[in-house]
DNA sequence: ATAAATAATTAGACTGTTCTGTTTAATTTA
DNA sequence: TAAATTAAACAGAACAGTCTAATTATTTAT
């Protein structure tokens, strides 16, 4: 039998509460009070604040990318449909969640990204990892003649990013769909042959 | 003769502090120690740091926006040719600041812009304003046969807006500037007949 | 197998600092 | 002289992180 808390269920809050709220607008002890864990625990499996975050950003970045791979092998359809299911379910999830999160990888990099280093570049891992799992698509996208070959397939992946996280920012503040509809659009008729 | 102090150098200040450290890493000392001011006189100008920020933003938001429109008057190049040289510009402007700081404007909607409603429709509403601007030109590019009529011009800006914001916050993680040049290319390539 | 010893985890009071914002008084300008 | 501004001490809450003790699990010795 093990311990009474452990590591996973304390960074699924940590997930759930800087995706949310951002990093330096949350305390410790608001991930103490949500998780129900005293300090003491805390300060025995993370070694600080950061550190927390860090780890936080690594189990969902693994998580994700891993996700997403599996959703693109399970997927049957075509590679650019894969890619627009993907993206269709991503918007889906984020009007569910009334806009009022976004991506926590990306928040944190806007936020403390380029402050500190040691989060900017568990960020920017994690990042790669879902670019290279897009960039998988894309080239066999471009292989069915269904995507332009005018652009690498990272290049591409690069720009499908940037603009899904740059609405993201967008539906923020005006939480309406209809920035990450438009953006969808023109996006898959500028890739698409 | 006015008094010591005046309302815009506090808020010039503010506009630096809280784009390159986001806004609740950044406390009222900060801003005091930065600008000299005592803390009784900021208390005298603003009522509170959330009062203080939506007028940074509002300061930046309306002096942008101006700035912007005199910028697309004063070209004398095509109108994606302005469009270009614009975002070279903005471009070059944040390698200049090593990616330190990009955009107070988004940096706040994507840390704040969802729990505080002040501040996000602030944000909002110079967003808006900026866009148009955009979208103005945009218009004059699909006259001139330059631009896609594809979409509609306020649909372009929305495009163009999300995606350099988007390869702006890449920027703050890689800090290279190669992510910027990608955008570039793939959008311009994408938007012109 | 059981008991003793060791290690890991839990618990929360406590520390010192920093946070936003208040207050009161002095000074400056109109 | 009256209003606006400047000045800094102060208040109370929240902050990250420390510390000691108690509890629980695991390993070792018998």
């Amino acid at each position: 039998m093990g311990y009474k808390y452990n590591r996973e269920d304390i960074l699924n809050v940590g997930y759930d509460v800087f995706r949310r709220n951002g990093y330096h607008n949350v305390g410790i002890n608001q991930i103490l009070k949500e998780s129900g864990i005293p300090k003491g625990s805390f300060y025995n499996f993370f070694e600080s604040k950061q550190d927390f975050a860090q780890q936080v950003i690594r189990q969902y970045g693994e998580t994700n990318t891993c996700w997403m791979r599996d959703f693109f092998e399970d997927c049957t359809l075509s590679p650019i449909e894969c890619l627009k299911s993907f993206y269709a379910m991503m918007m889906n999830l984020n009007e569910e969640d009334e806009y009022s999160g976004g991506c926590l990888v990306n928040n944190m990099s806007v936020e403390v990204g380029r402050q500190n280093d040691i989060i900017g570049s568990e960020a920017n891992t994690h990042f790669v990892g879902w670019l290279n799992v897009l960039a998988t698509v894309i080239e066999k996208g471009q292989e069915a003649n269904e995507i332009t070959v005018e652009f690498s397939a990272l290049e591409l992946a690069e720009y499908l990013h940037a603009g899904f996280y740059g609405v993201l920012s967008r539906t923020k503040v005006t939480r309406n769909r209809v920035y990450m509809d438009i953006w969808f659009e023109i996006t898959f008729k500028f890739i698409s042959t």
